[in-house]
RNA sequence: GCCGGGAUAGGGUAGCUUGGUUAUCCUAGGGGACUGUGGAUCCCUUGACUCGGGUUCAAAUCUCGGUCCCGGCCCCA
């Protein structure tokens, strides 16, 4: 016996309707906020993603070679894939470029709970604006999807990568070496980050400054002791987002994302129901474009795991109850079969969803059936009511029935 | 990459400690009892010991390894 490999998934008929329900609602979402969708190829040249990333995601990253000696990747991620699209199609589009993103994603990671190895991004990037409202625009739209998918437990925590960049600079560290000093700030692994300062001749003063910066950490009230232009261009993010009706903010310049390429704000927001793979959004402010031969191009994006807020939901106790088809045509004899045929057709053609037994049942398990179908339903076939030019239709859950004219059947069935 | 717990019909399970007839029960699927009415009952039927090696007269059970799942660490673009 086949299994599916290890990591991935197979979507049941209820779980993909539920999963289609919800990235609906995602999509519409980020409509409502002016942005439009893209899609991007699901691999790319392999060099897209490592162009931008360490050791580390090459390790992680599904690549092989094609039958034309290409290096060939499966996407880890599609903002740079997008970032890429931007650089190739979009770049003399009028600015700002609002995308949004829906698609798998692939890392070849140990599975767990809230992690796969194909998993699925929902993600948006503003490309061409850097204000304190575009950084304000991405993180109000990953609230509204967050909020409006359901999710009641969660947390959106805000930084600014530029606050400790430019004090770690200040510092004397090195900038080939900023990376690893924040990875391990980032972790608030202080026995270990001071004597690696230390060894870049940064004095003690300083890295005590750095490390409370690191705790600067509560709501927006804390962001009066944050100093320089980060401080300014965070409160009026802050402010922004007030007005949109977006209060409850955390502060943490903490916050470091892992990677290189953010630039300034930084956000994630983690839903505690979780456990160990608890994050569900993360994203900031970057400069990816010029990597890729672009001009550079200061942008904003976010993503969000839609398996983890699917798996957050869930564990919040909300569910999700498919939907059924219109109605079920069944025929009470084998001579009305034909008939049952026609009339499904007759109901598909007008918009109604009919499924019609196929198996040639006697009609107490074509009932059987039509419920356990949900449909709303049931549209009897039979000669008696043939005669007059109709059918019996059966409300499912109530049990009550109607002789109806085929003429005005689907009308009755739509309400 | 590391640590721990698991895997028995489509789903949920008993059996495993202490090897021994035809592997338990519920549910689900197909057919029938009920000849024009479902979600009730009954009958028939389909269907499983994760895979491979070892120990043994005999392995679901003991043992070793692989695979996969779950929880945690590392990582998390």
């Amino acid at each position: 016996m086949i299994q599916c490999p290890r990591g991935t998934r197979d979507f049941l008929p209820d779980e993909l309707e539920k999963r289609r329900f919800y990235e609906n609602k995602l999509r519409h979402t980020a409509r409502t906020f002016g942005f439009r969708e893209v899609e991007t190829p699901i691999f790319e040249d392999a060099e897209l993603f490592i162009l931008r990333s360490g050791p580390n995601v090459l390790k992680e990253l599904y690549a092989f070679e094609d039958k034309g000696g290409r290096q060939i990747a499966l996407r880890p991620e599609m903002t740079a894939p997008v970032v890429r699209m931007f650089v190739n199609n979009m770049s003399n589009e009028p600015k700002p470029i609002k995308v949004f993103y829906f698609g798998q994603c692939f890392r070849y990671e140990r599975p767990q709970s809230g992690r796969y190895r194909e998993f699925f991004q929902f993600g948006a990037e503003i490309i061409g604006s850097a204000t304190p409202e575009t950084d304000a625009e991405a993180i109000a739209l990953a609230y509204a999807m967050i909020g409006q998918i359901g999710v009641k437990n969660y947390r959106i925590r805000i930084g600014h990568i530029g606050v400790l960049r430019q004090r770690i600079a200040d510092a004397g560290v090195p900038s080939d070496r900023t990376a690893e000093v924040l990875q391990k700030l980032d972790k608030k692994l202080y026995d270990e980050a001071r004597p690696l300062m230390q060894d870049m001749g940064v004095d003690d003063e300083d890295i005590d400054d750095i490390f409370s910066l690191t705790e600067t950490v509560g709501g927006v009230e804390v962001l009066d002791r944050v100093p320089g232009e980060a401080g300014d261009w965070l409160r009026q993010v802050v402010a922004y987002l007030d007005v949109m009706g977006i209060k409850d903010l955390e502060i943490d310049l903490g916050v470091v994302r892992g990677l290189d390429y953010y630039t300034g704000m930084v956000f994630e927001a983690e839903a505690p129901a979780l456990g160990a793979e608890k994050q569900i959004c993360g994203g900031g402010s970057y400069t990816l474009s010029e990597l890729f031969g672009g001009e550079r191009v200061f942008s904003t994006g976010f993503a969000i795991g839609f398996d983890r807020i699917l798996l957050a939901l869930e564990k919040e106790g909300s569910s999700y109850d498919p939907e059924g088809i219109d109605a079920y045509v069944l025929s009470v004899t084998d001579d009305m079969r034909v008939k049952a045929a026609e009339i499904a057709a007759m109901l598909r053609a007008d918009g109604v969803s009919a499924d019609v037994d196929i198996m040639g049942r006697k009609m107490a398990k074509a009932l059987k059936f039509a419920s356990s179908a949900r449909a709303r339903y049931a549209v009897i076939v039979g000669a008696k009511e043939m005669d007059q030019g109709a059918v019996t239709l059966r409300d499912m859950s109530t049990g009550e029935q109607e002789l109806v004219s085929v003429d005005s059947l689907a009308d009755r069935i739509r309400g």
